[in-house]
DNA sequence: TCTGGGGTCCTAGGACCC
DNA sequence: TCTGGGGTCCTAGGACCC
């Protein structure tokens, strides 16, 4: 027997909880989701989906398809928590595991026949488990390799089970259809449609060095493979933190400098105290803008040493910001770290003065103070408060 | 439709080094 | 005087995913 790998995905999983914390949304088209212009709905309950609701989807458009929906704001500490219950059961159940996101994750049930003979009456028993123990649903799929187990898991859904044998990946793909294969966004699918390319089969027909040339290096041996049902190796390394970003969208649109940067120091703050507190030191900084029109900018810059304080985030990204604003109207403002050394690594390269190290360890308490509300704290020790 | 917030990976060009 | 080849780092933008 070859490989066998699950892949678990909470059906619907914010509306989900939502429902089971309140079941009288129970049958209901719920949103998770706060109304209004430059919102949009994180997930919906199946109920409302029938009235074409999806996630990603402006809630300006969700309320005109369904204006009946019970829209609810996410309470993503709450999903955290549930999320974790669950994953602690798919955890136990088999080895590999690995989660991908809150509400996915897969197993690696190769070489487990003896436990399992059947991976389709594993996956029943890991659905009746999961259902006992937090009431919560989910759809499995089951094949040789992880990308064909994720494309599986979204069959059927919800409460779903596919299981695709080994040897018919190519047929599974096919019926599958294109638009639907895991990275092949909007953009992709256009450029493959103006080639007259709409289905896995018209794509197969293509030689590899021809969609090399056509989509770029990576981008076309992906095509190729995934065409075929052959995993292009999606999800292999470890998921390891490579940035800490955090942004907004106003509405109205910021007008002018100053009232930018009134944003910026409490944004440094933030990711700065992510940055310590799952220990990693940036070595770039890096702001995003994003005006009326929905045109996008970025700017990044990489100083010689590291950044070790959320006031060298600030100075750093108020340059940033002097450097490309254009003084129109910003409907976004963002702030990135990038370039992420582990705290240790950066301890033992000495890029720290005994003074700077004694500074980061003090910044850590007063952010973690400051992000417990303390406001006095925040005020006194750090520079200034943004004006609001 | 009028487009969130948090991420990852890829590309292309330029700087710089050997 | 015209110009190699490889490698690494950095930047900006874009595609994609949950």
């Amino acid at each position: 027997m070859g490989e066998v790998f699950f892949h678990i995905d909470l059906d619907a999983f914010f509306a989900s909880v939502e429902i089971l914390d309140h079941p009288e949304y129970k049958g209901k088209p719920l949103i998770i989701g706060t109304p209004g212009p430059r919102h949009v709905a994180s997930t919906c309950s199946y109920e409302a989906r029938k009235y074409g609701v999806h996630s990603a989807m402006p809630m300006t458009t969700a309320l005109k398809l369904c204006p009946d929906a019970i829209c609810v704001p996410g309470r993503m500490k709450r999903y955290s928590e549930v999320s974790r219950n669950v994953m602690s059961i798919i955890r136990l159940f088999a080895p590999g595991f690995l989660q991908v996101s809150v509400d996915e994750a897969f197993l690696d049930l190769t070489g487990m026949e003896r436990i399992y003979p059947l991976p389709g009456k594993a996956a029943r028993k890991l659905k009746e488990m999961i259902k006992q123990e937090t009431g919560l649903t989910v759809s499995i799929g089951v094949a040789a390799s992880r990308f064909i187990a994720k494309l599986a898991s979204d069959y059927r859904k919800p409460d779903g089970l596919t299981i695709v044998p080994a040897g018919k990946e190519e047929l599974f793909v096919d019926s599958v259809g294109l638009k639907k294969l895991w990275g092949i966004g909007s953009s992709t699918l256009k450029s493959l449609e103006k080639r007259g390319i709409t289905t896995t089969q018209v794509l197969r027909k293509y030689p590899e060095s021809e969609l090399r040339r056509i989509f770029g290096e990576s981008s076309g041996e992906y095509l190729y493979k995934i065409a075929r049902g052959i995993d292009p190796g999606i999800y292999q390394g470890e998921v390891k933190s490579r940035s800490i970003s955090t942004e907004e969208t106003f509405y109205p649109d910021v007008y002018g400098y100053d009232a930018l940067d009134s944003y910026l120091l409490e944004m440094s703050q933030e990711v700065m105290f992510r940055a310590l507190e799952e220990k990693k030191v940036p070595r770039t900084v890096g702001i995003k803008l994003r005006y009326g029109d929905f045109s996008t900018t970025s700017v990044q810059i990489t100083p010689k040493r590291p950044i070790y304080s959320s006031s060298d985030v600030y100075s750093l990204s108020q340059t940033l910001l002097r450097d490309r604003y254009n003084g129109e109207g910003v409907r976004l403002l963002g702030i990135v770290l990038s370039g992420l050394y582990s705290g240790e690594d950066v301890e033992q390269r000495d890029f720290f003065s005994e003074k700077e190290e004694k500074e980061r360890k003090l910044e850590k308490t007063i952010l973690s103070l400051s992000q417990k509300g303390s406001k006095i704290v925040k005020a006194g020790t750090l520079s200034r408060e943004p004006h609001l």
